[in-house]
DNA sequence: ATGGTTTTTACTGCGTC
DNA sequence: GACGCGGTAAAAACCAT
């Protein structure tokens, strides 16, 4: 027992040092000297380090010519997308193999090889299943991101995302619906769960599916995939939609508190979280007299004024209640 | 499908600039 | 007179059953 693994480990590092040895001759070696080559992207040249041979000059750099500081920019400044239509699941490049137990002269194989070929079969399918599942990913995965950063939504919400799609990918929850549908209803989980949420709606204007179908299988992977969602807090809309409005960081923590305080009132259940974001802040600009009318705030929020007059009155009346003016 | 609740739509009156 | 605001009634949308 330990004689066979000493002999294996030195084996092993037998072989270990002739790869390394390959390299070294096939890619790093100098012709000249047998020193390291250097790429050089700057100047576009491979380089010696030692004796200062140029190797290859003038060589094309493929990455972009620009560079990117955010995902957004990266999203302006890109002139290529994603890869759309690709007529054929593969693009023909996937293998099969025969079903036909001969050789490549048309003899029949023996047994040995016909059970060998078999399980050759079995692999190859397998692989190629996989890999189709993987080039499902790679589309929801990009359309994920091209919806996220339409949304302004933080990189851990893509993967949140990401996550979520690829479980209900490994827990055959696809057939039968549309990947835009559920990369559409992970993206709006994953932000809800991560505390960023974008109502329906918002999720809607950047989706190539409709409002009915995103809700349809926003429930369905929920449901499915055990997600724990709590309602949206309406605290964690105000940051946006007071910066949208540009408000003051006073109105903004006013606008916490009165959600605050309606939330112990119990005030807010079954109302629509989005309201009463919105009527908290346009409370809070009343209260610290920075001028937002109904209109504005309706607009940002997508709510009617109506639903704001209504909240705000009643998280004002929750803080008479209280005692607090 | 149904009924109850919430939100929206549409309209009206009041005060201010 | 336009605009912001408040209120109301009816319609529409939403949700659980």
């Amino acid at each position: 027992m330990t004689d066979t693994s000493i002999r294996d480990s030195t084996r092993e590092r037998e072989r270990e040092r002739e790869r390394e040895e390959e390299e070294q001759s096939e890619e790093l070696a100098c012709p000249e000297c047998g020193g390291n080559l250097v790429s050089d992207e700057e100047r576009a040249e491979t380089v010696c380090s030692d004796c200062g041979l140029v190797v290859e000059e003038d060589e094309i750099d493929r990455g972009p010519e620009w560079r990117a500081f955010d995902a957004k920019e990266k999203d302006e400044k890109s002139r290529v997308g994603a890869p759309t239509t690709k007529m054929m699941h593969d693009e023909g490049l996937s293998t099969n193999i025969g079903w036909q137990d001969k050789d490549a002269y048309g003899q029949a194989l023996s047994s040995r090889q016909r059970q060998k070929m078999q399980r050759l079969r079995t692999w190859n399918e397998r692989f190629r299943t996989r890999d189709s599942k993987e080039r499902n990913l790679k589309q929801a995965l990009g359309e994920i991101d091209r919806m996220a950063s339409a949304l302004g939504l933080p990189n851990n919400v893509r993967e949140t995302a990401s996550v979520i799609y690829r479980r209900a990918l490994d827990e055959d929850l696809l057939p039968g619906r549309s990947i835009e549908g559920v990369a559409t209803a992970s993206l709006y989980a994953a932000a809800r769960q991560a505390g960023t949420p974008r109502s329906l709606d918002e999720i809607t204007t950047v989706s190539r599916v409709d409002k009915d179908e995103i809700a349809r299988t926003y429930r369905y992977v929920v449901r499915e995939l055990n997600l724990e969602i709590k309602p949206a807090d309406p605290v964690s809309y105000v940051p946006r939609f007071a910066s949208e409005l540009g408000l003051s960081d006073e109105a903004e923590r006013r606008a916490r508190s009165l959600l605050e305080t309606a939330k112990g009132e119990g005030i807010h259940s079954g109302k629509s979280p989005v309201g009463l974001a919105a009527a908290a802040v346009y409370a809070a600009a009343l209260l610290t007299n920075e001028k937002v009318t109904q209109n504005e705030v309706s607009q940002v929020a997508n709510i009617s004024e109506v639903t704001i007059r209504n909240r705000y009155h009643e998280l004002l009346e929750a803080e008479d209640g209280l005692g607090a003016v």
